[in-house]
DNA sequence: CAATTTACTTCGTCTGTCAAGGTATTTTAT
DNA sequence: ATAAAATACCTTGACAGACGAAGTAAATTG
């Protein structure tokens, strides 16, 4: 069952970084693993990804650089800045605490 | 620390179903409770949540009617129907997948 | 009797997602 | 050989939800 594009919503970002947290790596791929790590669960759509990719190099948390492939086609990369690697720790933080917040407000008891 | 508004994004309309679960009840009242409830850390702003009722109610998971208090203000009451009740399991159980799907995309190991 | 609280409403703006379109190269299948 | 699929990138415009700001009106409180 696949999940619906808003609860995504505001994930996004967070999922890039995480993802660059364990090396350089390029929209295609990241694209791959998230899908394959979610087991089909959250697909990211391209305009998404290439879009947060800008939004997230424009707030400096990711650089970006080509590859230097002697074969096959052109990549571009992207590289976890400290500033990211920040952002993305409180990111993590911030989610704990929104799944005890919504937790409390969808449970059952009175 | 409030939560971002995009973190809120995708549940306002099921923790308004949810707060109806346990009894009608009008805009002013779900906000407090929910405000309270959640300890200051998800405050539901009023275009928000009166947006929210008209889009639940377009969608038949609640109706409204007038209260007919002798005094005080007048209150529009939102009551959940059965399309509603059933709407509020089927999210509560799409929040449930939601966290282990975030968990495991942003969990440390590689 | 002024200020605050209760209570509801609408409009316009902002932001993130995505459908749809595009380019270009490489690999695989026929 | 060559058609199809996969790899890899990018942009534009539409849409939906959250919210700032403003308004209305009655009741309560100081």
């Amino acid at each position: 069952m696949a999940l619906s594009a808003d609860i995504l919503r505001g994930y996004t970002d967070t999922i890039i970084l995480r993802q660059l947290a364990g090396g350089d790596s390029y929209g295609y791929q990241i694209n791959k693993r998230v899908a394959e790590k979610s087991g089909g669960g959250l697909e990211m759509k391209e305009a998404t990804l290439y879009t947060a990719f800008r939004r997230l190099e424009g707030a400096g948390y990711i650089r970006s650089y080509w590859g230097d492939e002697m074969s096959g086609a052109r990549r571009r990369y992207y590289a976890l800045t400290p500033h990211g690697r920040e952002k993305l720790l409180q990111d993590c933080e911030a989610w704990q605490e929104t799944k005890r917040l919504i937790d409390r407000l969808l449970e059952e008891a009175e």
